[in-house]
DNA sequence: ATATCTTATGCAAACGTTTGAAAAAATTTA
DNA sequence: TAAATTTTTTCAAACGTTTGCATAAGATAT
């Protein structure tokens, strides 16, 4: 396909026998050109499609007007809030949003940013990938720092690594579901833990943990195991706590998904939820409030994690000279419904 | 902050007392370029943290590598799929995608197009607004495809728009449901639909309708009810269905989510999902296996999707002058559980 | 020493747009 | 009619990079 290239304003300058100047002026309602000249080539502009190219803009302005959220997934509830956060306070001020998907990839997240500041992106939201967790990698971050790029860090995060950052207290949500679960009566309380490393899972797993010492309740290793934060993950493992010789009477899950796998297995095996077993959440998902029965959990404003990331990048744009990082953590909320309920 | 200018090739020019075309050489391993003069000028360039300027390049050779992909959200899981297939096919070849969510508003969806055709994009996969499905109005496509822009549809389309597009055979898929409920047993056969004239909810509604009559089964209005795909939107609609004189005792939802809420309230009536209702759902998203009963559903090959787009994009842009459009429709895969099973 | 051939580097233009300053054209004033 | 003023247009440089062509320097052969 012979791809007809776009007129530009040389093209039109051209047909009008007049300078580049003129049109970009009588493009821009400049005041210096004459109200003929203008509405000429303003109409023949339209008549052609001419549109601005802002590649040659970006070039000459050192500016693209262009972020990047970089994320490891996009199925979730979560991520798609803090997405529309973002948007919802930078679409507006003119700033277009680059998405991209990682995949949980460490290649692909340092690929990405180097690409990211080779288009000359002006700030950077991240969250980290879990093999970027794995490998302990983090050149491409400080390449992004060395570059005086903002780089703000969403939901997981690198601890030490000295930047912006808006996140969600994963650690007293973790433990006000452990404590409602304690407090309704559950005596053997598990946790199907998230990926190991991830800042989001730890932080879960040690608001569960220091919530059962707080309560003089023994923390039991085999009531413990891992998921990778889906459904198929809980699988395997709620059977397992299932078939020990003592089994839970309660299943504190790192997300919603694998609580609603548990949820599955638990009646898979005739036990009841919430008289048999109490199951909590974590995410406060669409689904959680329509699983039968309903699911407790722990919500965690995305949206408002995406605008406050935005606000501390707007900060940091603006700020002269003297700024200084800054750590925001939104609180969490429990939920309770039926799944949590001993007397339901 | 006072965000240091990146540094180019000038600056290393400079700092070598050469001209810019060496250090551009250099740099690319140009082969007429001195063995010392390459060693010394990269070496500096890597340890200045040298970046390419994309943007610059994007000027001079008239390409960005970059291709949008705009879709109306990206909460579900097909939508994740269909990126991912995209993503699969073109990053490798070199492209950037760029994700841009419309939210279902036909104004931002314009927007986007337009910033898209400035920022000289390649490419564009639309799946179409649902409002701007309401309105009507496809100027701002008229005008991707005066720029020669390659436009290709995927998943919600304009029927009568001419251009390439990778669809997925709702309408049979649809009608599988459906055959199969009256297969199985189900005489009144409601059907939950998503939003009035998106192309997905009118396929799956003539697929449902067509099904009926060859079964000559009659059509009952009062069966039939919309929703906007979203979990809540099917609580009414379902409390309504089980409250007429002659409930249904099988429900088709035009999606997962609405299924699973039809599952919910059901439940709440005191009925049993499949011997006293059937109920089948439409994507065979990763939840429904795992629902309690599990939900028949029609699975729709979104990373499918992904991969024809991408191919006929490939196709687009590699075609000599006689380039037609081509419409690619696959097919749809009944997965049958346990929520349709009336004899479970 | 001169011509010939390599090898290495520089020049200048190009991509599309904006913008301060200069120049030209049109208008007003004396 | 010339000078002064205002209005309108053009020039040239800039953004960062690449690349064909010209040129300079060095090496080899005559």
């Amino acid at each position: 396909m012979k791809s007809s290239r776009p007129v530009t304003i040389k093209d039109i300058a051209k047909r009008f026998n007049c300078s580049p100047s003129t049109v970009s002026r009588a493009l821009n309602d400049h005041l210096a050109i004459n109200e003929d000249t203008r509405k000429n080539i303003q109409e023949y502009a339209l008549a052609v499609g001419y549109q601005k190219n802002e590649v040659s803009l970006s070039l000459l302005n050192k500016r693209t007007a262009t972020l990047a959220v970089v994320v490891p997934s996009i199925g979730h509830f979560y991520e798609t809030s803090v997405i529309e956060g973002l948007h919802a306070v930078l679409q507006p001020m003119g700033y277009t949003l680059n998405i991209c998907v990682t995949n949980e990839n460490y290649l692909l997240e340092k690929e990405y940013l180097n690409k990211l500041l080779s288009n000359r992106i002006e700030g950077i939201f991240l969250s980290v990938s879990q093999e970027t967790y794995d490998s302990g990698h983090y050149e491409h971050l400080e390449q992004v720092m060395q570059r005086q790029t903002p780089l703000i860090f969403i939901d997981r995060e690198f601890e030490d690594f000295e930047t912006s950052r808006a996140t969600v207290d994963d650690y007293h949500g973790a433990y006000a579901a452990v404590e409602h679960l304690i407090q309704v009566g559950y005596k053997q309380i598990a946790h199907l833990k998230g990926p190991n490393g991830l800042t989001v899972s730890e932080q879960r797993f040690k608001g569960y943990l220091d919530c059962l010492e707080k309560y003089n309740m023994p923390v039991r290793e085999e009531l413990i195991i891992n998921t990778n934060f889906k459904v198929e993950s809980a699988i395997v493992p709620t059977k397992r706590l299932l078939e020990l010789d003592t089994p839970p009477d309660a299943i504190f899950g790192a997300n919603d998904q694998v609580a609603i796998g548990a949820m599955r297995v638990v009646k898979d095996k005739g036990l009841r939820i919430s008289q048999d077993i109490g199951l909590v959440g974590f995410d406060n998902s669409p689904i959680s409030a329509y699983t039968y029965p309903s699911l407790t959990t722990v919500g965690r404003p995305g949206r408002g994690i995406g605008m406050e990331a935005s606000r501390l990048f707007l900060n940091q744009v603006n700020a002269s000279g003297d700024f200084i990082h800054e750590s925001i953590v939104l609180p969490t909320e429990l939920i309770i419904r039926e799944s949590s309920l001993k007397l339901g």
